[in-house]
DNA sequence: TTATAAAATGAACGAATATTCGTTTATTTT
DNA sequence: AAAATAAACGAATATTCGTTCATTTTATAA
């Protein structure tokens, strides 16, 4: 009984990853895949269902990882500041990473393929329910909607590194994501989401 | 000479927004988009050039209404907190009316089709700049990096906005963008800009 | 070494793709 | 009302699409 190439799996999901992030997801045919990734076509058919079922397991992985990623070396019980700003870091890492993975994750996120693809974030969800709790607790946070809490913490980090990915910046061509920036708008961010 | 029939040009956008957002730029076919408009499908080639000037087109119209809707009724010369306040509830005046429109408009911008298409935006640039500077002189606003100031000040609204539009939100199944869950967030977002 | 089972392939499938072309239709100008 | 012109169309084009299938190759268990 022959074994599945692992290698081949990775090639697969890398190549057809950096074509969508290329040229979208018109651009990724599995005929072209299958030549970049110097196989036949219906090899693919082995390592997945079809088409969508390898978008929708490219996303899961990412996600997952993603989702790991965050959470390494983070626990409920940290500060409120060190929590927070531990999740940004990881976050950034990763991007910095793997930029292709996030660029593809963002795009599928803002795709319709979004509503196919179910999602599982259980422990992640648990971990920051439980983080913004305790910071409440401790009186280290404002009481407020977790969205809002949501919004302010991470919605001004990803306003960030977009403007960093782009090459555009709508204020400044130029725009480099630097430490300094970064912990800048995180002190700004604490001062907004303080008690009183 | 025969004139054209402007109905048959904005059926054929409408149309094609709504088939993108509800598939995907895969779900966009010529063919399938000129049944919905009721047309023939080598009528589009009369209003556009092909497909890619078509989703161009869109965008950049999109992209023009939804600023200059933004800057309905501002002026550089209010301050701050009204100036900023004004935005947000033009944006969302304008993604409530035209939540099509605005999801078309994400996608696209997430998409690698944002970087053959080339943007025009110096009106609004202009306004917004010296609508900062002058919040700043008056000392109604911290001195920052413009990218800060753009990271705080709409990327916690556009956050939000992901909330509300998403079935499944991150943190609440049901979550409902209400004007007291906006004027909270903005009420943080100014705190955090505030000078000292 | 042989048997075996799954991996891997290339050829082939019909359906769908964007675009073009020759012709017809509708509207405006003379 | 006739002439002129561009809109509008239906059909046809050559490709490309995702997927299937019969066959061959290859790694492993016996």
């Amino acid at each position: 009984m022959r074994k599945k190439d692992e290698n081949k799996e990775i090639a697969i999901r890398e190549k057809a990853m950096e074509m969508i992030v290329m040229d979208g997801f018109d651009g990724l045919s599995m005929q072209k895949l299958a030549k970049a990734a110097n196989i036949s076509a219906s090899t693919i058919y082995i390592y997945f269902k079809n088409r969508e079922d390898l978008l929708n397991q490219l996303f899961i992985q990412v996600q997952q990882t993603f989702s790991d990623v965050a959470l390494a070396g983070f626990s409920p019980e940290l500060s409120f500041e060190e929590g927070l700003w531990l999740q940004w870091k990881n976050r950034l890492r990763f991007i910095l990473k793997y930029p292709v993975h996030y660029q593809f994750y963002e795009q599928f996120r803002n795709s319709p393929l979004i509503n196919h693809s179910d999602i599982n974030l259980s422990v992640f969800k648990n971990n920051m329910k439980h983080f913004v709790l305790n910071a409440i607790r401790r009186g280290e946070l404002a009481r407020m909607e977790p969205e809002i809490f949501w919004s302010l913490a991470y919605g001004s980090f990803y306003a960030l590194v977009r403007f960093h990915l782009n090459e555009k910046s709508m204020m400044n061509e130029n725009f480099k994501l630097t430490d300094t920036i970064m912990k800048q708008t995180f002190k700004l961010v604490i001062k907004a989401l303080q008690p009183e």
